[in-house]
DNA sequence: TAATTGAATTGATTTAAATCAAGAAGGGAA
DNA sequence: TTCCCTTCTTGATTTAAATCAATTCAATTA
């Protein structure tokens, strides 16, 4: 929880990009910064007494849920640059979902009192954190629709155009295990591996591990 | 878009209840209030050059996407008190949603410049709007793993109950017609009606045509 | 009122994806 | 390096839900 005094992994931030630099400055010390937590650690837990959002300097991460009966549900995808749980910001409630590092990770996070302190006089700052909370909205929206109107091919084909799309490139390293990639489009570990086969013998994409490259 | 003068609509819906009453009069005189959409029509739809966002005084209204090959994926039902295209009221980019009365409904609206306007001097409001956000992003979060972790006959209990909860009844109306239920929920028509007939005949639910009552 | 239209239901059948099963590949730890 | 454990892959089989098909029912309107 070192307070640094230049601008540095929250800058970064998409979240934050737009704010002024004198307000980016306040966040800075009011966060923590770059945070280590190795592959496999977990960022968030239910009950770990943690709140306010959190997000990722580096490396990637998952955002699970598990049912009363241990079944696993892979809610978001967490790559460089991405923030959650900002909803943790102003509920009181205790947040319910694991945040677990599927690479080595550095994390920033901001705690809800000192957020909130800041939020009273900082008009620019809600409006971007607000403008954040649609974008999310509209992810989840269109992750729904993934599940919901597409085949198995489709829904691969559909989030690996979208990753490539966000991150640029058209070739990239999976930011998850292929299990975890899975349960997120509402497939087994088995049919996703079917389908990659099947994608790629049709041409549409070269896979190697966790490498894939985009034709 | 008739300007009431008393505190109407807006001060009933759930996303501004706990805000301070000089504040909700100021909303008020930004509001449109009570305009009428018959069941059927559109309350939005994509191109219709409409923003900002919506609440339902009364009746109810489903919000659908259609993808491009033409099918249907209901993401949101609205009840009494509900709010929805929060996001709308800051993006710029145009809502690709369809909001559609299912009953005939009562709607207050409003717009994104306005609402703006009062958001920079109104701290309050916009912790109001962040929280709302919140809860959104919950819900959705739950009808995800709703989809993913549970199979027909869970799902349409589970959806049955926690609407039961959310009015605080154990008999109601169906707010949307079973076919969007269905669709709501990731099923067709003819499960969904095969497992409320498997719960009525289990003794867990009574069903006639929209009425449901739990036990 | 009857006619029309879409929604809901019921039954028969198909099928996409899940499950089951077994081996191969990969990554740590000692 | 070997051992262990989990993930990944491939094949065979099952199954839950979708699809297809045909009535029945309900709401609207002419």
């Amino acid at each position: 929880m070192a307070h640094h005094s230049e601008i540095a992994c929250l800058s970064k931030a998409t979240i934050f990009k737009n704010l002024p630099l004198p307000l980016k400055k306040k966040l800075v010390t009011i966060s923590s910064h770059q945070d280590f937590f190795p592959k496999g650690s977990f960022i968030r837990q239910p009950l770990d007494g943690k709140d306010g959002m959190i997000f990722l300097d580096s490396g990637h991460a998952k955002v699970y849920t598990l049912n009363t009966a241990g079944k696993e549900t892979v809610l978001e995808v967490l790559n460089k640059g991405d923030s959650t749980g900002q909803e943790n910001l102003f509920s009181t409630g205790n947040h319910e979902n694991f945040i677990q590092a599927t690479e080595d990770c550095l994390v920033c996070s901001m705690k809800r009192h000192d957020f909130q302190m800041m939020l009273k006089d900082s008009p620019d700052l809600a409006l971007s954190l607000l403008n954040d909370f649609g974008e999310r909205l509209i992810t989840a929206e269109k992750n729904t629709v993934r599940r919901n109107s597409m085949n198995a091919k489709e829904r691969v084909l559909d989030y690996l155009k979208d990753h490539g799309k966000k991150l640029g490139k058209t070739s990239f390293n999976l930011p998850l295990q292929k299990k975890d990639l899975a349960n997120f489009l509402g497939l087994t570990p088995e049919t996703l591996s079917r389908q990659l086969n099947a994608l790629q013998a049709s041409g549409q994409i070269i896979v190697k591990g966790q490498f894939i490259s985009l034709n």
